[in-house]
DNA sequence: CGGCATACCGAAGAAATTTTCGGTACCCGA
DNA sequence: TCGGGTACCGAAAATTTCTTCGGTATGCCG
């Protein structure tokens, strides 16, 4: 079983958020989940640069912190869902002022880091 | 010189936005530069956690990519001081809804990262 | 002079994260 | 039976980030 490595830092408020979202794909994950529940195996389709085995971390993680419900269907083959929680669905706001950040700005950084 | 390993994502306004704040510190040294300039000795034992040496160059990629100002002072001993840049201040909104999420669900894991 | 401060940098090693590869178990279709 | 799919996990390797230690240079104060 995996451990988390750095718990979350409870005594800054800033740094509490981003330890639960800073990890390679976490706020990928959501920004996919947001749209209603998906499979891992679509996650895994719809984040195809990142590796499966991470994609498996990273969506336990977000759902030992509660951001993210999952939900197995006891079928065979097997078959599970994640979707995102109301906790998860409260830190939208700061995914989507990400997104419009970078939209807004990512000319700029386009010059610096071509190619 | 250090060379930032992963250059920031530009195909993903998420990733591009996370990438520029989501090492250790970047997103404090903001929310600390947001109050005024600040001389590197004083970003330190305003963040005693963070080894200067991370902030060192935390700071340097700042200010490569534009969210913080650089001033040196041509003076003996040297003096130098950081001041967040008007694209930085884009990004204030952002750091204070993650201090306001921080701040507003910090009991649910206190609970489940206690002690 | 010795100790402390300023700012900055390089290199080595530690630590954390991510990738890669292998494995479990089951089902379905060719 | 073989190849593909589902979901999940462990362990090792690779990669990235952070820490620690040392160094440059200068000046002030006792």
């Amino acid at each position: 079983m995996y451990e988390r490595k750095i718990p979350v830092d409870l005594d800054c408020p800033l740094r509490l958020t981003m330890s639960l979202i800073d990890s390679k794909w976490k706020s990928c994950i959501l920004d996919e989940l947001r749209r209603g529940p998906m499979r891992p195996s679509e996650l895994h389709r719809a984040l195809p640069e990142a590796s499966p085995r991470v994609l498996d971390i990273q969506l336990k993680e977000l759902a030992d912190d509660g951001l993210v419900l999952k939900t197995i269907f006891p079928e065979l083959p097997p078959r599970s869902e994640y979707a995102i929680s109301p906790l998860g669905e409260s830190l939208i706001p700061i995914i989507d002022a990400m997104l419009e950040w970078g939209e807004r700005n990512k000319r700029l950084f386009e010059a610096k880091y071509k190619k």
